[in-house]
DNA sequence: GCATACTTGAAACAGTCGTTTCAAGTATGC
DNA sequence: GCATACTTGAAACGACTGTTTCAAGTATGC
C-alpha cells in the first residue's frame, strides 16, 4: 500500500499546511516554520510537493475550493434578487469563521497585482468566477446582458470593499448599518435602469 | 553647507526610492536591487534612513501624502452630493496614473491584515481618514450620524472593490458601466432612507 | 594647514532562504 | 531472505537577507 499511503500523508501534511497558511499568510511563509508546525521536515515538504512553489499552488487551489464547495452549498436559485443573493452570500463569507481565508485572499491579491505571474490566473478567476456566478441572477426584462454584468460588478466590488473594511476594522455595528444601506440600494438598482429620472 | 546637502541626497534618495517600490512593489523589496535602481548603495540607504523598516515607512508616508494632496486638491465643496462627490474622487483615482498607488495601496492593506504590527496604523487609517472626508457629505436631515457613517463605508467600499477590479482586469467598459449603475443606487440611498418602501 | 565631522565604498557578518546530497531507514515483491 | 523501491533525517550548498565594520575619502571650521 505504498501508494495510499504515500497519498494520505501527502494530504495530511497538505491540511496541515492549509491551516498554516490561514493562520500566517503567505508573504512570509517558509519551509522551515511551515515544516515545524505540521510535524514534518523541509525535506519531506519538497518530497511530497515538489517545490515551494508548487506547494503554494495546492494550497491556494485547496483554499479556493473551500470557497466555491460554500458557494454551491449555497444553492441560489436562480429566482431570487441580486439583493437576496448579496444578503445571503454576505451573511455567510462574512462569519467570523471565513475571515481567514478572506485575509488570505486579500492578501494574494494584492502580491498577484505586483507580481501577476506569481500567481497565474488568480486576478482574472478572482473577477470572472463570480461574474459568472452572480451575472444569471442579474438578468431581468430590459436588461442587457452588460447591464447585468454591471450590475454584477458592482455586486462584487461591494462584497470586497466591505469585507476589506470588516476584516481590518471589525467595525460590525457600522458594517452591517452600511449592508443594510447597500441592500437596499441594490434593489432601487435591479428594480429599474434610471431610478433616479423616477424619483426626481 | 553639510547639512542640507546631507537633506539634499535624502530626499533625492527617498524620491527614487517610491518611484522603484510603485513600479516594483513592497512585498519583495531588498536593499540591494533598490540601492542599484536609485544609483546608491545598500550602505548609503541605512546611513540616511538608520534601517530598511524606517525606509519603508517614509515611502508609504510620502506614498500616503501623494494620495491625501490630491483629495485636498479636489476641493470637495461640502454642499455636493453623495454621488457627486464620489463621481469626482472615482474620476481621479481611476486614472492610469494611479493605478501604481492604488496597487501599493492593495498590497500593503493585504500585507497588513496578515501582519498588522509590520504597518502599524495603516488599516486603521485606510478606513478612518476616508470616513472623516466622506461622512461630512453624506449628512442629511434626517439622517443620523450613523446613518451618514453607513453611508460613507458603503462609498468606501465601492471605490475599492471597483479599484481592486480595475487594477486586476482593466475591463474599462464594464467597470465604467458598473461606476454608473453604482453612482445612480447612491442618489436612491441618500435621497430617501427607505427607498424600497416607496417603490414596491 | 590642520583637526574635525560628514559622507561613502568594499567587504565581511550572521542569519535565512529554497534546494540538494548522501545515507540510513523501512516496507514490499518475489 | 534478498533485492528493490519508497521514505525520511542530517547536513551542507550557494545565494540571498539586513546590517556592521573598517577605512578611505571629502568638505568644513578655525
Amino acid at each position: 500500500m505504498s501508494r495510499s499511503a504515500d497519498e494520505a500523508r501527502r494530504t495530511e501534511l497538505l491540511d496541515r499546511a492549509v491551516d498554516y497558511v490561514l493562520a500566517q499568510g503567505l508573504a512570509q511563509l517558509s519551509l522551515r516554520p511551515l515544516a515545524k508546525a505540521t510535524g514534518a521536515s523541509p525535506r519531506l515538504l519538497l518530497y511530497y510537493f515538489g517545490s515551494k512553489e508548487a506547494l503554494v499552488v495546492e494550497i491556494l487551489r485547496r483554499g479556493r475550493a473551500r470557497q466555491t464547495e460554500t458557494m454551491a452549498n449555497l444553492k441560489l436559485k436562480s429566482t431570487l434578487s441580486p439583493r437576496e443573493v448579496t444578503r445571503i452570500i454576505w451573511r455567510h463569507f462574512s462569519e467570523p469563521r471565513w475571515e481567514p481565508l478572506m485575509r488570505l485572499f486579500f492578501e494574494v491579491y494584492g502580491l498577484a497585482l505586483q507580481d501577476r505571474a506569481r500567481f497565474p490566473g488568480f486576478l482574472e478567476s478572482a473577477v470572472d468566477d463570480w461574474l459568472a456566478a452572480l451575472e444569471t441572477c442579474c438578468r431581468r426584462p430590459g436588461f442587457s446582458r452588460d447591464d447585468a454584468r454591471a450590475l454584477a460588478t458592482v455586486m462584487i466590488a461591494g462584497f470586497r470593499g466591505l469585507l476589506l473594511d470588516l476584516c481590518a476594522t471589525h467595525d460590525r455595528a457600522r458594517i452591517d448599518r452600511a449592508v443594510d444601506v447597500w441592500l437596499s440600494m441594490l434593489d432601487a438598482a435591479s428594480l429599474s435602469k434610471e431610478p433616479i429620472d423616477e424619483t426626481a
